[in-house]
DNA sequence: ATGAAAGCGCTAACAA
DNA sequence: TTGTTAGCGCTTTCAT
């Protein structure tokens, strides 16, 4: 339409070449009244780039994703990157089928949270596929993927510790499905490992589902033993929610007749009544660090990294001591 | 590698077209043992179907888009469709800039919330690319836009009447940024609606930046005045949430000595305590039938749809009487 | 400063 | 049942 060749449109477009003052002002004129937009499809066919990152969460319901999601988009439209987003519910199926469609995409790397990082088939593919990825919030094991976290065992015997410090002895813990989240098998260790340095040995473990709102059934049968529970350590925060509604539910009173204790560190814990005990993980500035870090390894093919974040108890009023 | 032709792989792999068993079973073996991936990139040029729909919305630190992205995500995945995310942190500016991305990108649709229909340059980009796009929470305005929404002004009308019923009468609007959201501007014009309703034209607006934690500053300044406010009507629930903090900041409780209303119905507003008063809106359904009506236009080239859905009053604690 | 042409990986006629 | 080939829109050498 401009009469001239589709190379100097390129040249013009990208500014990848010399293109003289009076063609390129005729360029830009047919590409206004044209409509005209550069497909990326093609750039990227040809050019074997794509500028895109597969970002792969459980779910978008949970503050800490969605910040942490939040994180990832900011810094990647500042490198100018897309994000290809995929949610797996939990489910290591649509985890491996989100991996797949992104490597048929030809995403230049990933960033992703799994349910567990050493049963994970989608890592395996994406290992084998030898694009770099960054786990997130999954705990270190295998040392050659490159992970952003803390220390979530330490993190739980510590919450765990305070508890058992203000006296309470009978603590049941509410954990997310330990096949769903090998962070809250690792929180579930340490909240063995605290059990355990204080000498106690019942452990009184209830798994419950991510999605789950409502886990007045499970709190009711633990309440209908003959010694309930003082307090209740929960595998995150939006369990620790769940759990103080159901025991409102029942008539207790948090914390003056039960103490529940979180862990995330999302940011409505802090204005809930009680507020929440837990221990936060910095979600935005993880993903930031996690794009950052995936950038870095795709363009200067940085080495793998592991960085372990300092986590930070937050003191509520979900967690006092034990009634006499 | 198999000896065979590209076609008959592409047959093979698609399912497009006759192949022998022999020669299938040939072809899935050097498949598995290269760890050849179709690549989507060359289809898509060649096809000129990504099946890929563009998303943006301001930010997913509020709840209320988190979730509509997760409805849309989830039916985006059933439908076979990928999901390209971006945000717009309220600006135009990030909103035209990611609308062109996805424009370029070749996606077939797109669902999004702008700060303003009527002002957006993104979306005259895109009803003059002629693909299909839904816009998300933004009130109907032209009707020649795909739309879900609530109706904001009358929602905000019964929220205020409701206040003014229990006798409030000196009532102030933190409002987000008008030039940031059409929806604060129906939601203000029906806090306006209800108070000349009632007779009343003291009108007391006060705008507040949508990513501003801390409305201190701002509840100070009105606390300051001579006859300070009674109760607060907000236009989100995350700003309600600021307001009530800002509020027991200086000192004041929430509801007994002033009432404060939000919007939005995000759910941990209900695990709030003073729980909070607001207008619920449906957001994962409402990303859900984004996403449906969005392919059905797409795929079955179904006309225009403006989707009006009943709002909710979701009565909380934080409404009460004046105090006397 | 510009153009011609090859080729990225794929699909879809068409031919065999 | 399989192969040949053109071409999707783009970038990029290589000529001119």
């Amino acid at each position: 339409m401009a009469g001239v060749s589709v190379a100097t449109v390129s040249r013009a477009v990208n500014g990848s070449g010399p293109v003289s003052l009076e063609t390129r002002a005729i360029i830009d004129r047919v590409i206004n009244e044209s409509g005209f937009r550069p497909n990326s499809i093609g750039r990227q066919l040809k050019t074997a780039r794509t500028h895109t990152i597969g970002v792969l969460v459980p779910s978008l319901k949970n503050p800490i994703f969605a910040d942490a999601v939040n994180g990832i988009e900011c810094a990647a439209q500042n490198k100018g990157y897309n994000v290809l987003l995929a949610s797996s519910g939990y489910s290591t199926d649509r985890e491996s089928s989100a991996v797949d469609t992104f490597l048929n995409s030809r995403v230049e790397g990933l960033v992703l949270t799994v349910a567990d990082e050493e049963k994970s088939q989608a890592l395996s593919s994406l290992s084998s596929a030898g694009i770099p990825f960054v786990l997130m919030f999954n705990p270190v094991k295998n040392s050659s993927y490159s992970t952003i976290s803390i220390d979530n065992r330490k993190a739980a015997f510590e919450l765990v510790c305070q508890m058992l410090k203000l006296g309470h002895r009978r603590i049941a813990m509410i954990a997310g499905k330990f096949s769903e989240s090998d962070r809250s098998i690792e929180r579930q260790a340490g909240y063995q490992d605290a059990l355990r340095h204080y000498g106690i040995d019942q452990v009184l473990i209830t798994e419950v589902g991510f999605e789950n709102q409502d886990v007045s059934e499970q709190i009711n049968a633990l309440h209908e033993a003959k010694n309930p529970p003082t307090a209740y350590f929960c595998s995150t925060d939006v369990i620790a929610i769940a759990t103080i509604r159901a025991l409102t539910q029942i008539g207790k009173n948090v914390p003056t007749d039960v103490s529940v204790v979180g862990f995330d560190g999302i940011s409505v814990g802090e204005w809930l009544t009680p507020s929440l005990t837990t221990a936060v993980q910095p979600a935005e500035q993880m993903g930031e660090w996690a794009m950052q870090h995936l950038i870095e390894r795709i363009d200067e093919d940085v080495p793998v990294k592991n960085l372990v974040l300092p986590h930070q108890l937050r003191q509520g009023e979900s967690l006092v001591n034990p009634p006499i």
